[in-house]
DNA sequence: CTGAAAGCGCTAACAT
DNA sequence: ATGTTAGCGCTTTCAG
């Protein structure tokens, strides 16, 4: 069931390899190996040949200690599972792609706890940077972040005050706007289904920016249901069931994601619920597979990529003239009304 | 628009920072540090206190150099946009959680040639094993797992040979399987619509397991539809109408992943075909939102988490007895009928 | 264009 | 239980 490979013996190669198998002094080679212009073609290429046949790969454990820089984007998400921060992770990517530098994803699962440990463990890498989702940290993160020395980009949200950078969204704002749109197409009375969300701060944002829209006009929320954990899409179904037994009266329902709105709207469907006309119904995020349903959910983009690609631009110094931190980039999300908000 | 934040002028602590603010050598911090056992309570306090009044992180860049070692796993996968491989991920944080050993990931957007250069960049960081996604690898990257010296686990797939070890499904197996049930529930004129797949092995792989399933029994795959990027959702809807339009008397109709099955299954209900009488439907993946479907799409469950923690508690030497290298573990997939299969 | 020497910050191995 | 020494594999710096 199982055996010592070869290959466990065999140390690891190392630059003083190449070295002895071209006869080129170690640090030509190094030269040679970091693509550095002052070699002579003939060394070069002799370098390359013997570095390749011997299969060397660099140490760049050694080669951070010894330059003291390291070529690594710390990138910490709450979570892969939502369709939403593999975007993110999308547009850092696809960023920082020419750059020579490399993104490294830390997960925390909404917990600040988490966070802390993962931060900890990361920037013990010396990273050139950090992207950090969000901008509530527990005091010995932030003291982290404001010590590491490097540039640090918060992310998605843009309520709040920002340790170095910031690209986001107002996600109060965002509530608001989709308040705006909810009385504005006659809508009074309204649900909220989401999260459980002592952890997930935009979501809490978000409904603050509902309930205070709603509050401009008069209205407050007639009901909500939170969840946790589970497919989404069902859980937006027993959700929507739920609340709608409790108030049938309720004529809009807003979810803190796309993925249970989606629920919501295929139970809504099949119950024969008059949507939009006399039920309406509104996500947020804007995933692209809202367009594969049988009916186009009204969203609120939440631009994703393009603060990826944003936050990595101020890591890598693009746009900035070089210059590092201290940017503050909010991003104006987009109303989608889709199928499901009733034309004013 | 910008500035130079105070931090950046501040040199990164090291641990001779820590020992001369607390009057121990370094060499006691370090052991501290590392949480060792051979520390006298009183002189743990006082490091302690001094490191976290300071804001020390240790510099691992210098710890792994000096070790030589590095609490890094590599693990590289073709994507994380569809809700595949963050479920694996998931399984290797679950397993790796209480081993001291990190998780890194690496995304090669299903090219061969982009896995070499993530492999390349991550095993240039010495990390302690790597688990990657497939069997089917460049020449170089071949050599450079072998020649690696460290445990490499590819995952998802059993049907090829492995480097090393190997923990995963047989797609070929899989797709027979499919195969047989759709022969068995007398389905005859048989579809399949799938991802462009000339780089991902395992959808081809099914694909070949379903047409030889079908051809033991005399049937040949009627029709095919490939599609590439988008929204799979509204793919799977798109690609179903067109091979409909093309061969209205398919009877079954085998999606290649449980999205575009699910886009396929939302649009065959809208225009009133008969499910599963007159048409079935299946995918592959077995993802948990297929639960909040109108109807339960047929699939095959590929293990996704299991064949995470399996894959890591292979690299953390767990449950081998600490032995390393040259396992198999095949796991088997169970065939989830849902409701869009007519019983036999 | 190439080479030699010094040292990055930490830990293994060996004292004490 | 604590301290000392040497060196991990590379790159910076300076000399040729």
């Amino acid at each position: 069931m199982s055996h010592t490979r070869p290959t466990d013996l065999r140390r690891p190669l190392t630059l003083r390899d190449v070295s002895e198998a071209c006869g080129v002094s170690e640090m030509t080679v190094s030269r040679v190996l970091r693509n550095r212009e002052d070699v002579s073609p003939a060394t070069r290429e002799k370098v390359q040949t013997a570095a390749r046949a011997l299969g060397y790969v660099p140490n760049k454990i050694a080669g951070g200690l010894a330059s003291q820089q390291v070529n690594l984007v710390a990138v910490i998400v709450p979570s892969l599972s939502n369709m939403v921060f593999p975007e993110v992770l999308s547009g850092i990517s696809a960023a920082l792609g020419d750059t020579g530098l490399q993104p490294v994803f830390g997960v925390t699962g909404y917990k600040a706890e988490k966070e802390e440990e993962v931060l900890y463990e990361m920037l013990s890498w010396r990273p050139s940077g950090a992207i950090i989702a969000g901008l509530e940290h527990t005091d010995a993160s932030r003291a982290m972040l404001e010590n590491a020395g490097i540039p640090i980009v918060e992310i998605m949200d843009s309520d709040g005050t920002p340790i170095d950078s910031v690209v986001g969204i107002s996600h109060r704002a965002a509530g608001m706007q989709m308040a705006e749109a909810i009385v504005a197409a006659g809508y009074r009375r309204i649900g909220f289904l989401g999260t459980k969300m002592s952890d997930d701060h935009r979501a809490r944002k978000r409904l603050q920016g509902l309930t205070d829209g709603l509050a401009e006009h008069g209205l407050e929320l007639i009901d909500t249901e939170f969840y946790t954990g589970g497919s989404a899409l069902k859980k937006g179904r027993e959700m929507t069931e739920t609340i709608l037994a409790r108030n049938p009266d309720l004529d809009f329902l807003y979810y803190s994601n796309d993925m249970i709105g989606a629920g919501g709207l295929l139970y809504c469907l099949e119950k024969g619920y008059d949507v939009p006309g006399k039920l309406g119904l509104a996500g947020f995020n804007g995933v692209d597979f809202l367009e594969g349903l049988p009916m186009q959910l009204a969203t609120i983009d939440a631009c994703r990529y393009e603060i990826g690609v944003q936050a990595a631009n101020l890591i890598a110094g693009k746009e900035t003239g070089g210059l590092i931190g201290g940017h503050r980039i909010e991003l104006t999300p987009e109303l989608v009304p889709g199928d499901t908000i009733r034309k004013a």
